[in-house]
DNA sequence: CGCAAGATTGGC
DNA sequence: CCAATCTTGCGT
């Protein structure tokens, strides 16, 4: 169970990824070459140009563009000037939908979560299939989950009530 | 071109 | 409760 998760499983509903995606390995190899291997604990699905919280409803603009593109490349952005927040593209060309990596084990919060990975603008469009510095490995489904609203999406009017974040 | 707000966090 | 810190989208 340490293989790299194949194209194919990017490749689905985002509402089938985002929870499929936790207990999965988020995978990390650093610049001196260290591996490091973290459990997902918690995701967030954004759907699409309709859903009012995904960036991609302001359309295709070049911060939104990799959303467009198909399922298995990484999208990330800053936040509040310091947080680089790691979303995984899902779906066909066009769905523009990701999942927002909120929590890996010992980490909780999207901002820690790029700090303790030190993503940066360089892994915009990064594709997981083929990187040498992050990738998700497949390990043991995880069945048991939980699920809520979004957090700190209150702008989105109908769309914040969705339970479209997953957490163990 | 100016400006308000942001898928957050940590400190007071 | 509020500042940090800077990119982005939208209005002028």
């Amino acid at each position: 169970m340490t293989d790299r998760l194949s194209p194919d499983f990017f490749l689905r509903d985002v509402l089938e990824v985002a929870p499929a995606l936790i207990g999965k390995l988020l995978v990390r190899q650093f610049e001196d070459g260290r591996i490091e291997k973290y459990r997902i604990i918690e995701t967030e699905a954004y759907r699409g140009t309709e859903d009012l919280a995904c960036h991609a409803s302001k359309g295709r603009t070049p911060r939104t563009e990799v959303m467009f593109m198909e399922g298995g490349t990484v999208y990330v952005y800053l936040i509040y000037g310091m947080y680089w927040l790691l979303n995984l593209v899902t779906g066909n060309e066009g769905d523009a939908s990701a999942v927002l990596i909120r929590g890996i084990e010992g980490c909780s919060g999207p901002g820690r979560v790029g700090r303790k990975l030190q993503l940066d603008k360089s892994f915009y469009g990064e594709n997981l299939v083929n990187s040498s510095r992050i990738w998700v490995e497949d390990a043991e489904p995880v069945t048991e989950f939980k699920t809520s609203k979004r957090i700190g999406i209150g702008y989105a009017g109908e769309w914040a009530n969705k339970l479209w974040r997953f957490y163990l």
